[in-house]
DNA sequence: GCAGTTACGCTACGGCTCGTAGCGTAAGAG
DNA sequence: CTCTTACGCTACGAGCCGTAGCGTAACTGC
């Protein structure tokens, strides 16, 4: 959740947010993706789906980029584990085709280009996109990766910035890949595609951290 | 090149269109993506800067998102080529920090993932992408993989659409590295990601192959 | 209860960008 | 020298943005 405020003062006089509207703009806005996708997607348009004024969205969210963060979050939320397939290449090929179908979504399609795409510019966007998106997907493979030494798939690296830098180059390569594929080549991520890719991970990761 | 039209007839009577319009509208850009981003740059401004008037703009490019993939591979063009630098991870190493460098520059970088998320919706413009920008990667990673056989360093694949499929995969994980990396994460690509990165995926393709 | 504070819905607005139309003029082709 | 197309310019309706102003609703603290 953490929709807009949630910094300092938890307000404590006056009359309250409504959390159904919250609810009704969140839900509103994945609506209007799917139907319109990012690029025509008006926040006019939003708040008459919720059935809410304008002025109610605009003082929750001070432009759109940031609204559809949060709406999708919610996705990445509820749709993103990392339940124990017994290997590190199981774990692996599960959280890729968990992935590829969020970016399947029509939803998240659309959006999730875009909102990276402004936040180039934008620096608090960014920082909204890792703390709702970004750094739930990367815990994922610190927990793959943990379970892998546990299992004595992987090696424990000493080095702790070195071990970081592992997590981050893994985190890049199996995310970017999925996106790459599914957004940029627009082919679909199959069992099979996740099978190659496994492989070739794990491969990469026994030889790489073995030199 | 190959700007807007170049369909079935060159066109032969009447006028021609201006070479020197349609440089200064790409010039100009790449200038405003530069200064503005995507999200800021408009029709109107671009044609101001080129000292050209909005209808001639509209005469070459419907869209906004036509004309900066035509501005924004210009520079692909110019900017990657894949010399023979003796080996395999050495001629990824070198492609990856070429795209790298491509992606720090400004305009490239708010340029590209706006118009990729665009293209989740429009077919045209995909195709347009494809042509203009993804297949010239790709064409590094095929060379690449040529010169890496003749070395002995991968073996050939006798089945081509295993082949293919194998080009596919690592296209999808060099070009998606590097993009998640920069543009994600936010963190530079440096000689010693790039090492890193290389030497992971050699060792990967390696294993891979060899089952 | 009652005052104080904040959220909400509604309306209206100026400002900006879009994409097009209409005109007169410029530049090549036959 | 005519035909055809490109060009610059101006003007325009349409749509969206983000805000202001108002009266009303909901909740807190005295």
């Amino acid at each position: 959740m953490s929709s807009a405020a949630s910094s300092p003062a938890p307000r404590r006089t006056g009359r309250p947010r409504s959390p159904e509207a919250d609810r009704a703009i969140l839900d509103a806005t994945r609506a209007a993706l799917v139907e319109l996708g990012w690029g025509k997607l008006t926040m006019g348009d939003v708040a008459a789906r919720a059935g809410v004024a304008k002025t109610t969205l605009y003082r929750r969210w001070a432009h759109k980029s940031e609204l559809v963060v949060d709406a999708v979050a919610a996705l990445f939320d509820e749709h993103l584990e990392l339940p124990d397939r017994g290997s590190l290449q199981a774990d692996i090929e599960g959280v890729v085709l968990q992935f590829a179908a969020l970016l399947e979504r029509p939803e998240t399609k659309t959006a999730l280009m875009a909102v990276v795409a402004e936040s180039t510019r934008d620096d608090a966007l960014r920082e909204r996109i890792r703390g709702a998106i970004v750094d739930r997907q990367k815990r994922l493979v610190l927990l793959g990766r943990e379970r892998a030494q546990e299992r004595g798939e992987l090696p424990r690296e000493e080095d702790p910035s070195a071990a970081a830098r592992t997590a981050d180059l893994i985190f890049d390569v199996i995310a970017g890949a999925v996106v790459h594929r599914t957004l940029v080549s627009a082919e679909p991520v199959g069992p099979e595609w996740a099978r190659e890719f496994a492989v070739m991970l794990v491969a990469g990761l026994g030889a790489g951290l073995r030199r």
